[in-house]
DNA sequence: AGCGCGCTGTGAACACGGTCACAACGTGAA
DNA sequence: TTCACGTTGTGACCGTGTTCACAGCGCGCT
């Protein structure tokens, strides 16, 4: 296991919602968890979700299951930077306030720590809680909060020059909600969600399911 | 090809994508493209763009590429019903209303036809031109606007029951925000839009990168 | 008219993630 | 103490989606 090169990516996607329902178990006073259990409360078999465990070289006991408590602590130490992990929001629009609302009023181990806009009128405003800064201020702001993660909710036009900014900041990971695809370094992660197309593809296989089969 | 078990998910995802960039083209007055072209504006490699057209039964001409207006309007058979797809919103939060101002404003094939709130201030009221109606009439309004996608912009905690209410009213298809999995009838088509595992994969690719490769 | 270039269409090979099936083992019951 | 059960850990397998590689062909150039 080398350093740079790293779990799969659907793995990590599935840590990330094992630990919803990990926290749900710790709440309700739940030590243990079988695989078919956190298969049960995902998209997954329990033979998926032993293997992810085995991948990132968590072990159970046969006929105990998994110690919740440290599980919840493992996934923790390869997802959770031990600071937490910042990120900035460019364009605080319908999407950006959203967002914001969202991400700065939790106490997660993610959080928004900066928003940015173009609009003058915007600029120095405060949206729930959150100040928002001039696009000048962006390199000062991301050394500052050691952001590491950057939003785009910017218009299409302006996704591509902005992702590039970010870059150049240093900041090594995107997620994109601009309808375009952003030509990027190769060294720099782009996560893109694209409702439109979501909707697109739902309305589609709605279309064409089956009648009706359980 | 039978006509309940279509096109894969990937293939109707890119559909929609190239959709863009063939508006694009037609805007441009390109009367034509190459694999090689639509492959740059995706996440493609030309083999996979004309992959894709085959598996949809479309055929370009060597040395001339493919029709834009042609295969617009072909893509625009298979994904658009003649009427477009009407989708209805539950819970008009944050969340919700950014939708709203997107979704209503746009004339694509796909909008919002009416949106829905439990909280009794927000019944009645109007958001980016939209009447918010109260729950019990979601099935009327279902059935009168023809909606065949549902918007889940509701707390967790309501999302299964708000689906299961969807899917009762006839919905097949459904586009969940909330961070939980459902559990739904097998006939019924669900993309979970969960973006703060988005935001927490990119963070730790972000991390886990390689220093600097291109 | 003839030639060569560059594109399309597609069978075949490949890679990856997911699933199966089973041996190993700890626990609790008798 | 012994046994039966249920769960984990994992090698082998399988299916799907992607890429390779090349034959076939039309266009434009000479
Ligand atoms: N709102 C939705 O539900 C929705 C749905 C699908 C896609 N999107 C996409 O998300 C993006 C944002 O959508 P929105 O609805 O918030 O749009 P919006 O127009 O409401 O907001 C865009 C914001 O970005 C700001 N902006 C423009 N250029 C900028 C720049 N260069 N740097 C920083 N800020 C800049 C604007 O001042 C504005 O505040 C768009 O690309 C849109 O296509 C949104
Ligand atoms: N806002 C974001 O950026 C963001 C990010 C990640 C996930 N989410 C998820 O999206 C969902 C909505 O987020 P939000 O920020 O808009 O929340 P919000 O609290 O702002 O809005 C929720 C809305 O749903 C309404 N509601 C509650 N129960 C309802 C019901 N049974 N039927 C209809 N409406 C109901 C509430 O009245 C409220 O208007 C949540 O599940 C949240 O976890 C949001």
């Amino acid at each position: 296991m080398n350093s740079t090169n790293h779990y799969p990516d659907r793995t990590v996607e599935r840590l990330c919602t094992y630990r919803r329902t990990l926290r749900r178990c710790l709440d309700e006073g739940k030590p243990r968890v079988f695989s078919h259990e956190l298969a049960a409360a995902h998209q997954a078999t329990p033979a998926q979700v032993r293997r992810d465990l085995m991948t990132i070289g968590f072990s159970g006991s046969p006929a105990r299951g998994y110690d919740v408590a440290g599980l919840l602590e493992y996934i923790g130490d390869i997802l959770d930077p031990p600071d937490g992990t910042a990120a900035v929001l460019l364009g605080v629009g319908h999407l950006g306030r959203a967002l914001l609302a969202h991400f700065t009023r939790d106490r997660s181990p993610l959080h928004v720590a900066a928003a940015f806009d173009i609009t003058p009128e915007k600029v120095g405003a405060s949206c729930h809680g959150c100040t928002i800064h001039p696009l000048d201020a962006l390199e000062r702001i991301v050394a500052e909060t050691h952001a590491t993660v950057g939003i785009l909710a910017v218009p299409a036009e302006a996704a591509e020059d902005m992702a590039l900014k970010l870059v150049a900041c240093g900041v090594r990971g995107l997620v994109n909600f601009a309808p375009v695809l952003l030509h990027l370094p190769s060294d720099v992660t782009c996560e893109d969600i694209d409702i439109t197309v979501s909707l697109e593809k739902v309305a589609y296989h709605a279309r064409h399911a089956e009648p009706r089969v359980a």
